[in-house]
DNA sequence: CCGGAAATTGGCAGCGCTGCCAATTTTTCT
DNA sequence: AGAAAAATTGGCAGCGCTGCCAATTTCCGG
């Protein structure tokens, strides 16, 4: 039986009659040493149970194998499908990542901002360019690798990974006015957190106000985005204003509440009602009528960040676009 | 400007004349000092931006405030519930999550568990009961708080927090035999790799076949669990055995995608057939017939879990239990 | 079989911080 | 005021590992 793992690289450097730096080189199979010590070193270590110490070999060589990620939720399966395709790149490349969820709260993401950069961390992905002004000089100060995610409408600290929000919006409403929409309303969740969903309104209704249209209605739950949520606020909204052609959500889920409550009420989609969501969810596809909405490359997102943040690359904006799914909702 | 923080704790007590140790006792609020000392080393550390190492804290103290967790997907949003669960408890007391995704691998799940372990968290969760014989011993032989979620059906090492699967299993089927529904299918996903799914099935056929039946037929999609899998595996299991009552999904992803292939051949829920899931996800509740399935607590496991991790818990088993919610589908 | 090049190997000084202990200063009590 | 107790403070030895450098061994060509 192994005891409590409390070998030492100096315990194995004894049992195998080598010298430590031997050991360190046997193990991270870096330098030279001869097959037969290699063996006598292995078969000794494997004989002690013995397990790196990674804390004690990052700070000797003052480089870390960690990558923060800072996100603002894990409520809907958005940005899981970030740290799904980042966390895959990074395993590939041999770094580990260390998340934290600020939950869509500014002064937590600087607080684990600060608790991140004091793993030193080889780099550190956030979602979108808004950040307190001490997170911001925090980054920027840290020297460390700086990614953000999920937004390029603004300046980035150093590389950032997205696509234009606004744009999405804009791409939206371009949809729902050649379609033949003209009164229509919004649902969304709380834009004073989410910086992204507001970018995304604005540029909506730009392309509105361009063709001399405004939203009939707009309808902000102070809570977080949901399907109950989407339900809720569509409810509200028919209520006021009946008489509409269209709703813009602030996402899928809150696109599928009202989806599904046009359903058991029973007006008919995109006849009486037309929805338009944003995320494009797997579930969007396989409705009945599927969710005219917008694809975001989350994965990709993810994946790309990782990549970046393990190579030397320099500064930089990657757009990575998105695609409107014309669907059968709108 | 700061400069790239390379400030140290040396750094920190020359600027604020006074020594190491001081400035450690302020900066970690613990031990005694003056208010005037305080006030002096905070400026500095301030003027410098100083960012404690906490690696080389972590090395220096012998106990690490990380907390690795292992989960097997982060495709659908069971697992990131049960992150979210941990995060949030975790990061109320002061610890990090560190976490790698298996992918249902298991030999990748033990080299990420070899892994975190070099990091010498303060506690390791992982998902389910399964692992390789190597980590198992591992697990066991680290000396490191482990805790294992999901699933209570089998022998754990120190401390599991779940519910029994199996029993699950029986319970839905329990519930589609009282409704009257004889002639069942399962469609599934991989059972080789998700072992829990496996002992739901396990559970569900134990109670058939004490009722004297057995499943009519059987449709294993060998790749990840996935709206469209459950889709196509229905509509292969329609093609070869038409005369179905229900139908028994691995989870409600699967479900999902026979209730929409239902919908859009005009299969009726529940007349031509029952559907029933297992998860409990938001959207089932909002279909026009809410989903029947399992509600499984994976926010509380994740909490629960991360509770147990930082106190100082006995070894134990912790049944959180899951919910049968009738729903409408079955 | 010899000298020099190449391959191995060990020693040891840190990495930046914390914990322990002793030294110093301040406060309290008789 | 003097002694004892309490509060502050600094010094310094590690934590376990890596990087550098020098020492030792092995390998080759002539």
């Amino acid at each position: 039986m192994l005891r409590p793992s409390t070998a030492t690289l100096a315990d194995v450097a004894a049992a195998a009659g080598v010298g430590e730096s031997t050991v360190s080189r046997v193990l991270r199979n870096h330098g030279s040493f001869s097959q037969k010590t290699r063996e006598r070193v292995l078969a000794a270590a494997t004989r002690l149970g013995y397990v790196p110490n990674r804390i004690a070999g990052t700070l000797a060589s003052a480089g870390s194998r960690l990558v923060g990620i800072v996100i603002p939720s894990l409520a809907n399966i958005v940005f899981p499908d970030v740290l799904r395709g980042a966390s895959q790149a990074l395993e590939a490349e041999g770094y580990q990542a260390v998340i934290a969820v600020s939950e869509y709260d500014m002064a937590r993401e600087e607080a684990m901002i600060a608790s991140m950069l004091a793993w030193r961390p080889a780099a550190l992905m956030v979602a979108g360019l808004e950040h307190t002004p001490a997170a911001r000089a925090l980054l920027a100060a840290s020297g460390t690798r700086i990614l953000e995610l999920m937004d390029l409408d603004g300046p980035s600290i150093d590389i950032a990974v997205g696509f234009s929000n606004r744009e999405v919006g804009r791409a939206s409403a371009r949809h729902l006015l050649a379609r033949g929409y003209r009164r229509i309303a919004y649902v969304g969740h709380d834009l004073a957190v989410d910086t992204r969903a507001a970018k995304r309104i604005a540029g909506f209704e730009e392309v509105l106000h361009a063709a001399g249209l405004a939203l009939v209605d707009r309808e902000t739950i102070p809570t977080a985005s949901s399907i109950e949520a989407g339900q809720a606020g569509l409810e509200r909204v028919l209520a006021r204003a009946p008489r509409l052609d269209a709703v813009y959500f602030s996402n899928d889920d809150m696109a599928f509440g009202g989806y599904f409550l046009c359903m058991t009420r029973g007006i008919s989609i995109p006849g009486d009602l037309a929805i338009f969501g944003y995320n494009g969810l797997a579930i969007g596809r396989v409705l009945p009528q599927p969710l005219s909405t917008v694809r975001t490359p989350r994965v990709e997102i993810g994946a790309t960040a990782a990549r970046l943040a393990t190579e030397n690359a320099p500064a930089q904006r990657v757009d990575l676009g998105f695609e409107l799914v014309p669907g059968g909702t709108a």
